[in-house]
Order: C-alpha cells, then structure tokens, then sequence
DNA sequence: CCTCCAAACGCAAAGAATTTGCTTTTAGCG
DNA sequence: CGCTAAAAGCAAATTCTTTGCGTTTGGAGG
C-alpha cells in the first residue's frame, strides 16, 4: 500500500507525481502551520488529485514522514578535523543543532508518527552511516575509535532523547557526551 | 484548549465524561487496530457526543496521548534491592522490558505525536521521579550515585532511542549501560 | 515502429469525520 | 432557591476520505 521510498522506476510519471507532492508538502510546511497541511491541499499544490495521494502514501501521517525521511538524509560527508575525535564532536554538535531547531523536531515527530517502522529505521541508518564513515577514518588512521553501538547509546540518543522528552541539549553537553562515548573501554572491534 | 490533565475539579460533571472517555479509548485500543479506533467511535462506547470530545481535546492525538500519558505513569515505587545499582538496574529492565512491547511503543508515540511538548515531558518527569527516589535511598545509605541527567542520558536515552529508532535493547545490555553509568566521574560524594 | 498491458492517475459520487451555531443541562455560588 | 458560567447535546454545514470506473502512460515484446 504505502511505496514509500525512491519509486519505481527513475524518470517515469510515478516519480514525476512523487517528486511533485514531496515539493509540494515541502513548501507547504514552510509556509503555514503543521496543523493546517492537509492531503486535499497539498494536492492542489502539486497539481493533482487528493485521491492519488491516498492511494500512494494512505494518510497524511505517512506522506510527511516520507517527506521529513529525505530530507533528513545526510547531503554531506562528515567534516574531517584529524582525528576522529574532533570529527564525531563537529558531526554531533551540528546533528544537534539542526534536530533541535523546531522544523527538525517536526520531522523527527512526523518520522516516529509514521505506521511503519521504516521510516526511523531509515533515519537511524543515516546515522549509522556517518558514524561508520567516521570510525574508518579513524581506523585507516591508526586511531583508538568507540564502537559503533557506544555512540550510537552515548551519544546520539541523548541527543535525540532530550529533544523528545525534555529540553535540546546545548553544544557543551554534547562536548561532554562525546568526551564520555571515548573514556573507558574501546572496542575497536566494529569496522 | 486542550486542558489535559486531572481536570477542572474531581466529581464534576467534566470529570466524570473525561473519565468515561478514557475508558472508552483504553478499552477500544485493547480490542481493535488503533488505526481504526476513530473520534466517533470513542465518543459511542463513552456514550456521549463526538463534539463533546472534539471540543474537550481537539483531535484524536490528543486524547490518545492524554490517554497514554496517563497509563505510562508509574503506579508503585520502584523495588528495593538494598544498593542503588542493584535498585537502578531492577528499575532500567522493568522499563525497558514495558516499553519495549507493542502497546508500550504505541503509547510512546501517542504521546510524542501530540502537538504541545507536555505530554513528553511528563513522561521524562515520571522517570526522573522514580530515579531521583533511587538516588535518595542511595543516599540515605551513604553510597554514591551517579547524577540524574547522567542517568536520563546513559540509561534511559538508549532505552527509549531504540525502541523509537532501531530495536528494543535486550536485558544485557541493559544491564551494561547500568554498569557504565555508575563507572567514570561520579558526581555524588564518594563512598 | 507498433501494439498490448499493467500500473498509476483523474474524476466524481458516496461515505465518514470534523466544525460550528444554538439550545439545554449541570454544578457551584450567593 | 434561583442565577450563572462552563460544559454537553443536537443537528446542519463543511471538509476530508474512500471507492468504482474510465483514461492515460510508460515500458515490454512482437
């Protein structure tokens, strides 16, 4: 039912609706109140029928979330300091930063809203895969780099936790976090 | 708009509807999808108007996540196991393990689905409770205890960041970032 | 190049949910 | 014992959602 995802086929008319609907809701959501988007006006933004958006994404729910799962897709390599610490330090505090701002909490509550788990699966991945990109940075440096999980429980879900549930955590704590996620014991064991 | 809450005063008229409407939600979601319970729906097993409830909370994410907030409250205190790892630990896996299944989950984002940041909240307070009462038994018996943000951020943050965006951790891991909580800096008088 | 096919879209009617104006009930208060 | 403000009921109007059916489209095979 859902198809969530790239599309079909690259270049058909599928992808050519799916890529104007996520336009559409895209400028929609910048321009007025989440509470106010709905499926009939986003399709008359993007020029087509509210019944082939409930066909494709079924509920409003479903459609933001694809929306907020690409644009929360990483655009760019993680910034290189030297090592790997200052590395994870940039990437975290910038992750922070922009999750924290209201349009990211948005899309981060429309992602969890979403039926499926795919969707923060999807996001989690990102994450995972800058981190990873990271650690064999350090790796191919000869560096000491915490595993994959330490991180991803020491340092992102903090992050991403106190956005939530409670108040963003400032840069100084991610500071912290960070210092924390490379104390103790290393397992270099995940590439 | 929303008065969530204990409402206006107890024995009210307002608080008895409340109450029925609750009922009604809890009891629909033990028996059907949750995709399918609707407004009016709840408003028939409550037996009062569905504009009674459209007025009370608004949208259906509201009243699911008054609903949740109120189940995810802790009803005991936590058990006493005679030191406060052993306490923190009992405490961690209990949660883990009730949040990790499926109702736990859909209440979880219920609450985070809502529009004003309350419900989150609440819910954070809820575990800073529990942990605090951890802490100051651990304290009244003299032993260090790691402080409650180290607590929210190394134990409950992995617990809750994985069940939202990856798989629920096991009772291993739990119990490893209980350990590693209590190891490093600890920011209570020493033993 | 042409024809055929399945998938996807548009349209419009039917069905369900949401909003809203107005009336009635109720609990608390003088 | 009335009075009043808040909350609930009722019903009409509006908006959203679902669905059946005909049309278009992009691609595969001839």
């Amino acid at each position: 039912m859902a198809e969530r995802g790239g599309g079909p086929r690259p270049g058909g008319r599928s992808a050519r609706v799916q890529a104007a609907v996520h336009r559409a809701a895209r400028d929609l959501l910048a321009r007025m109140d989440r509470a106010e988007v709905t499926i009939p006006l986003i399709a008359a933004e993007a020029g087509v029928t509210p019944s082939t958006i409930y066909r494709r994404w079924g509920e409003l729910n479903e459609l933001l979330a694809d929306v907020a799962v690409e644009r929360l897709r990483p655009d760019m390599v993680p910034v290189e300091t030297g090592h790997g610490r200052g590395d994870l330090l940039a990437w975290a505090e910038q992750y922070a930063e922009e999750m924290s701002s209201g349009l990211g909490r948005e899309m981060i509550r429309d992602v969890l809203a979403a039926e499926g788990g795919t969707g923060p699966r999807r996001c989690c991945s990102y994450a995972r895969q800058q981190i990873a990109l990271i650690a064999e940075r350090a790796a191919a440096r000869g560096e000491a780099f915490p595993s994959l999980d330490a991180v991803l429980d020491g340092v992102l879900a903090p992050i991403l936790f106190r956005i939530l549930f409670d108040e963003a955590l400032g840069p100084a704590r991610v500071g912290e976090l960070v210092e924390r996620v490379f104390e103790g014991d290393r397992r270099v064991d995940d590439p």
